[in-house]
DNA sequence: TAAAAATACTCCATAGGTATTTTAT
DNA sequence: ATAAAATACCTATGGAGTATTTTTA
């Protein structure tokens, strides 16, 4: 690994297969949780035609059916609850990332005031506790920012 | 959860805001992977000004740089070490989910002559202890065989 | 002065929309 | 008969290519 492919994906040698895209994962979620496409077409913020033919590109290029439509409400294949559970995985990643990415970029520093009896160190160290989203970098952002302001 | 939205990511309601495509994460593993742009073009097989403007879409979208580019081979950011992990999980769920569905499309059947002083019993149940990636379904299948061969 | 990345432009594949037809209850 | 999904057709966004111009080592 670390030449020519990414865990088995195969990058650049081989048959470049793209195999989805997010919208298309966006879109079948939306449709599985809505019951329907029309519904789903709703939810998702796009035409119900536009929902229609991501579903069928999935198919193709799984060449699996993805949705049993002859039940209301429609209702997903075996195939399909298995790519249900890998695109929430997917979507997952995208948001943790995206907020981690975010934070990164515009750190939020949380600035508290704390009274000179205190121990500032005391206060930081029951930071990490709060478990924040902003990870290490942002806590220790937040520390030196106590230390300036309660030295 | 489970209507409008799918963990936190907001689907529908609020603004659409799509992250980032499958491409823009290959190619950007392409180029941390082989230390340049023009390197990572190849491997992904496009051209370096495609590339390129990947990168360049995903650092506005997110407003942070993701590679140094100052130093040879382009080393990622902060930043891009933390797309970096995130990518290369989404790609190996794509692998993963792309086998699945393959599977479960065209299940493998594995057929097995076996003597008839063989138990087949003994035989199937020793198939699961395989941990064959078609999961329970393939290897429901497998039993089938097996007993219709033996039987 | 090379090698590499950014930029300018052009093209076209396709995501998505509207309107309609087909299908299933 | 009615609601929903598929299909036909069109538009337009943007991904990707070639050629060129910055950049950096």
């Amino acid at each position: 690994m670390g030449s020519g492919a990414i865990g088995s994906y195969p990058l650049g040698s081989g048959p470049q297969i793209l195999i989805m895209e997010i919208y298309q994962i966006i879109h079948f979620i939306a449709i599985v949780e809505t019951g329907g496409f029309t519904k789903g077409a709703d939810r998702a913020a796009v035409s119900q035609s536009a929902i229609s033919a991501s579903i069928a590109k999935l198919e193709e290029e799984f060449d699996v059916q993805l949705l049993d439509r002859r039940r209301s409400p429609v209702v997903p294949t075996d195939a399909g609850a298995r790519l249900l559970v890998a695109g929430k995985a997917i979507l997952q990643i995208c948001n943790t990332v995206k907020g981690e990415l975010e934070t990164i970029a515009r750190p939020k520093v949380l600035r508290i005031g704390i009274p000179q009896s205190f121990s500032n160190r005391y206060v930081a160290n029951l930071l990490p506790a709060h478990q924040l989203s902003c990870g290490d970098r942002g806590v220790r952002w937040v520390q030196r920012a106590i230390g300036r302001i309660a030295r």
